[in-house]
DNA sequence: AGCACGCCGACT
DNA sequence: GTCGGCGTGCTC
């Protein structure tokens, strides 16, 4: 007898296990590891992975495995082993890290539907309603009314009808109609067969003979290029000479669009430099992790083409990750335009059809590279030579629900898992990976100059505070109206930059920036305006709202934050004669929109782009010579411990759109701290000088890279609930782990409330905690049952990157 | 997560 | 005495 373990579709603590199946006898040596197949699990049928082939069980009661849903296993053996790793690491279920693996289109869904087993005509009259003619309905179609459902249970007892479950794979792959010839006639002549007088056909019949004697062509191209007709193709199908076949064509999200063949650049000599260690690695099948720090505009993207041609070279694969790719398409017409059909495109605005195809050519081994957000790091390679990671400090690598990865941890293992060496690039490295690239763990390369050593634009640094003084209320400086008039005038093209709300109140002294710390996290307080409290999120203390500011005695003292669409208002009133875009979250929803509007922008048809953190990266036009940030402030004072880091990250990246070809650029920042040193370095463009100050705050109030961080929230609609839960938790962590680890909180969310669901959590702050996860799991084990049935939520998050 | 089984109150 | 409320525990 042959059994196989099964990982079922179910995401719950008590089925977070393998199940025992045996494999019919017609399945043996077709069912492998990886495959998705369709079991019975108590009285329905659901989907689950094949995790291992076995001879015996342990059981003995065992049911058979009803489908199989793969020719081919989905997912490599290596998956499953990251999957385990995955799920042990990020302390999820197992389901929850391989179905993260693949895309959501192969995800079947369970159906339940009532099928009838007798003649409608004997069923009662409210059941005859319900089939109307049909001889089975869909359960979720059923109007939810107590009669009906009790005449079911009823109808089902006298077996009148009965319950069934479908398990339907949701993937269409798109087909298109298509000819292939007859092989029996290849090579004779058509004229004897067909007749003199059927020239059109004779036309068909010797243009495939000759040309595609084997080939399945669609038929609208036979039509085009032969100036054919529909009818004259049919008769030739009716003879039996050409056969109509199906072709699965996939949908191309770029088909439609041109890419410009990429030039390839001589190397500049600092590029070169470092290229050649990656090269070696490559050759060598090492696995390195490089760190590659180079300014924007230094030509980090040219150094990921020419490392990745050396893995093609020697018949291996690449992953590319970027942000967000929607958001950069200039690096996807460049990846193209490089490597052509070569390469698929995994981006979060692709329909879910469309991401199948994309990742189904992966699958297939008909790309070789691909370039994708987060989740393209699961590409399913086989012969992995290199994973990139672009702008590797983005917090979009890191998943927000589960499993809650950080896309470079899962990179660097299949880095390790292949032998291969990975690249994480940026202009501001994370603190996290600079400091890894210090230590030796990570080997640091560097590209120091721009591109044709463009200078560096020169940045001015706007005291807000003056300006008030001086009476300009308004969002824009004297300093930034002029410079953008200047613009104008010259027909130059200007970026403005406007941080995203703050997600949580913060409280400013216009008149001399001061702004609410705690005195124990170094982080910025937050403003409860039920309770007229300012609180800090991370270890819960609290004092009451300030009237006037401590610093300066001003009354000026107030929250902060303005949108983008006020903003817009302003900027028309003073610059009648600009052209703006907009680019925000309401201007770019629609599919595609964002891509237009740039271009759009690209093309002339407009001088000033205002947008918020979508226009930081990947905009390269070279007629953008001014680059304004209106309020630094906003993401500075976020109650996390990141935000100076985001900031001088932010302030860098939008430095970088100006002045990219050969006009210079400048930069503008505004802001109520002009003496915080992430604005100060900014300024200078001193990664450098930034990252030790930093470091230095880091390790004083003890947060990464200096200690690393896991956040616990705990949520439910009754607030004394969750503060006595929380409580619990934290003092059983506290127990549980060595002295040296710091347990803060419970203290309310930074997001107080989710869904009428109030939120508390606690944060870890550890160095060296052996038994972490599996303490950590042993909560999420404990309040299983809890969670279930009294909506209580209990959420882990190892290395979080947002705090709320 | 579903779903059945099972034990208590309010209805024919 | 039955129907149906939801608490409890299992699913190979």
């Amino acid at each position: 007898m042959m059994y196989a373990k099964v990982i079922v579709d179910v995401t719950a603590g008590q089925t977070n296990k393998a199940f025992d199946y045996r494999i019919p006898e017609e399945l043996i040596d077709l069912i492998l590891p990886g495959m998705r197949v369709i079991v019975p699990f108590g009285p329905r049928k659901i989907q689950g992975f094949i995790w291992e082939i076995t001879e015996n069980t342990e059981l003995d009661r065992v049911k058979p495995i009803s489908e199989m849903l793969d020719p081919y296993p989905v997912l490599t053996n290596e998956m499953l082993q990251l999957g385990q790793w995955l799920a042990e690491e990020t302390v999820c279920f197992l389901i929850t890290a391989l179905q993260s693996m693949i895309p959501s289109a192969i995800r079947a869904k369970p159906k339940k539907i009532l099928k009838l087993s007798t003649e409608e005509q004997y069923l009662p009259a409210s059941l005859q309603a319900v089939f109307a003619g049909k001889s089975s309905v869909d359960w979720n179609t059923i109007p939810n009314e107590k009669e009906i459902f009790s005449s079911i249970k009823q109808a089902v007892e006298k077996e009148e009808i009965e319950v069934d479950y479908l398990v339907k794979d949701k993937t269409k792959k798109k087909t298109i109609q298509s000819i292939r010839m007859n092989p029996q006639y290849r090579g004779v002549r058509f004229a004897d067969i067909l007749g003199n007088r059927a020239k059109k056909q004779i036309a068909v019949m010797e243009w495939f003979d000759t040309r595609y004697p084997d080939e399945k062509i669609p038929i609208k191209e036979v039509i085009d290029t032969l100036q054919t007709s529909k009818h004259t193709m049919q008769q030739l199908i009716t003879k039996e000479m050409l056969f109509l076949e199906e072709l699965e064509e996939y949908r191309d999200p770029y088909s439609d669009r041109f890419f410009e063949p990429d030039p390839r650049p001589e190397l500049t000599g600092q590029q070169k430099h470092v290229l050649a260690p990656v090269r070696t690695a490559v050759d060598h099948n090492q696995d390195t992790t490089f760190l590659l720090r180079g300014v924007t505009g230094s030509g980090k993207t040219e150094i990921y083409l020419r490392a990745i041609e050396k893995v093609l070279e020697k018949g291996e694969e690449a992953i590319v990750l970027v942000p967000e790719i929607s958001l950069t398409p200039q690096m996807v017409e460049r990846f193209k335009g490089r490597f052509g059909s070569k390469v698929a495109v995994l981006h979060s605005a692709l329909s879910a059809g469309e991401k199948y195809d994309e990742w189904r050519k992966i699958h297939r081994k008909e790309v070789q590279v691909a370039v994708g957000a987060r989740s393209a790091v699961f590409a399913p390679f086989e012969k992995l030579g290199l994973i990139i990671i672009d702008e590797e400090h983005e917090g979009s690598y890191k998943q927000e629900d589960h499993p809650r990865y950080h896309a470079r941890h899962i990179a660097i293992w299949r880095g390790s898992y292949h032998k291969c060496p990975v690249i994480l690039g940026s202009a501001t490295p994370s603190l996290e990976s600079y400091a890894r690239a210090k230590r030796g763990v990570y080997e640091l390369l560097e590209l120091k100059e721009r591109v044709n050593n463009i200078a560096m634009p020169e940045v001015n640094i706007v005291d807000m505070r003056k300006e008030l003084r001086k009476g300009n209320r308004s969002a824009f400086s004297e300093l930034l109206l002029q410079k953008l008039k200047d613009r104008l005038d010259r027909n130059e093209q200007a970026v403005l930059f406007l941080n995203r709300r703050g997600y949580s109140t913060f409280v400013m002294c216009r008149n001399c920036g001061y702004t609410a710390e705690c005195p124990h996290c170094e982080i910025t307080l937050t403003y409860h305006h039920t309770q007229r409290k300012l609180k800090c999120h991370y270890c819960g203390y609290e004092e009451p709202m300030l009237t006037t500011c401590p610093a300066c005695e001003s009354e000026h003292i107030r929250f902060f934050g303005t949108g983008t669409q006020k903003v817009e208002e302003e900027l028309t009133k003073l610059l009648p004669e600009a052209r703006v875009i907009r680019m925000d979250v309401d201007t770019t929803s629609k599919k595609g929109s964002h891509e237009k509007l740039l271009q759009a922008f690209g093309n002339g048809e407009a001088d000033i782009l205002l947008g918020t953190q979508m226009i930081a990266k990947g905009l390269d036009f070279p007629r953008i010579t001014l680059a304004g940030v209106l309020a630094a402030d906003t993401m500075l004072h976020l109650p996390d411990f990141r935000a100076s880091e985001r900031t001088f990250q932010l302030l860098t990246q939008v430095s970088g759109r100006a002045g990219r070809d050969k006009l210079t650029g400048e930069v503008v920042i505004q802001t109520y701290t002009p003496d915080h040193y992430s604005i100060e370095h900014a300024k200078t463009h001193d990664y450098e000088a930034f990252s030790l100050e930093e470091m230095g705050h880091r390790k004083r109030s003890g947060y990464p890279p200096y200690y690393y961080l896991a956040l616990v929230t705990i949520a439910h609609e009754d607030v004394v609930k969750v503060m006595q839960t929380a409580e619990k938790i934290a003092s059983f962590l506290r127990s549980s782990f060595s002295p040296q680890t710091k347990v803060l909180g419970p203290t309310v969310s930074p997001i107080a409330r989710i869904k009428d669901r109030y939120r508390y959590q606690c944060m870890i702050k550890y160095r060296n905690e052996p038994d972490l996860k599996s303490i950590l799991n042993k909560i999420a084990n404990r309040y299983q049952k809890e969670m279930a049935t009294d909506k209580l939520f209990i959420s882990i998050d190892m290395n979080p990157q947002m705090f709320m």
